[in-house]
DNA sequence: GCTAAGTAGTTGCACTTGCATGGACATTCC
DNA sequence: GGAATGTCCATGCAAGTGCAACTACTTAGC
């Protein structure tokens, strides 16, 4: 039962700050163009790189909750965006497809993203740093296990 | 309008993610043992230090939405933690003291809070490469411009 | 093959959040 | 000193979230 370090106090403010920033810049930027939350291109994305993906599956990929993902497929699907087709392997879950519309919003969305990223971190940063930033940060993604 | 470079986009996911992750351990302890979540802690932490604040500043100090901090407040105040005082230099606003149970909530909350933050972030990364991060998180906790 | 246990996904309910707006006081400018 | 503008805080409403069940299917054990 160690206490954290006062370096780890001072990460660890300043890691929740920033990355509330960044997102919130992110969330923002769509929002005012009228477009869907970074949320969406990344289930939009996922599922375009694999083809086909099932709930589960997107779970694991993006880390959200189950219940919260159920509901943001629900309305994706109201959307447009998303298709639910059954799955063979497993008649619990089904796959999600991309429609049409699903691949041309996330080609919509992704310059607009992309450069809501450059504002919030690329630009704020220096490339050397950013590098750093990415390898300190690999072993903090992986899932808490005590 | 410069799109980011792949190693800026290495860093945005992993530091969204390993924010996020940290966060929720955080407050998924917090509340397993019946506490209040962590936003509260930093709000009685940042009350107890200066003794008195009003609302505007408390979210100066907090980043958090002026709406939000309001409501916050509201259910802080309603849990017996805060007292809202008139404010004698500026009729709309009011100053915010700790009650005695805010104060010894305060107190109770920072072994845990302490523990899960070295849980989810000292355990997990070198002490010295907290350092480097707390220096490169630095330029990203301030406000965004453009 | 039948039961028990596990996994996939949904949903009711209470709570929180976001946005837009509103009301109250303060300040500025004439 | 009175209107216009700005700042501080609250709130209605719609939407999202978290927790705790719940249903439905699958797998394991026997």
């Amino acid at each position: 039962m160690a206490m954290p370090a006062s370096t780890t106090l001072l990460a660890w403010t300043r890691l929740l700050r920033a990355a509330d920033l960044a997102s919130q810049h992110c969330a923002a930027t769509l929002r005012t163009l009228g477009l869907p939350p970074p949320e969406w291109y990344d289930v939009l994305l996922a599922i375009e790189r694999s083809g086909a993906l099932r709930p589960r599956d997107l779970q694991a990929a993006l880390g959200t909750e189950q219940y919260a993902l159920s509901r943001l497929i629900d309305r994706m699907v109201k959307a447009g965006l998303l298709q639910r087709v059954p799955c063979a392997e497993d008649a619990r879950g089904y796959l999600l497809h991309l429609t049409i519309e699903g691949r041309a919003m996330r080609a919509a969305m992704w310059p607009l993203y992309a450069e809501a990223i450059e504002t919030a971190l690329g630009a704020r940063i220096a490339e050397e740093d950013c590098t750093v930033l990415a390898r300190l940060l690999a072993p903090l993604t992986e899932p808490i296990s005590a």
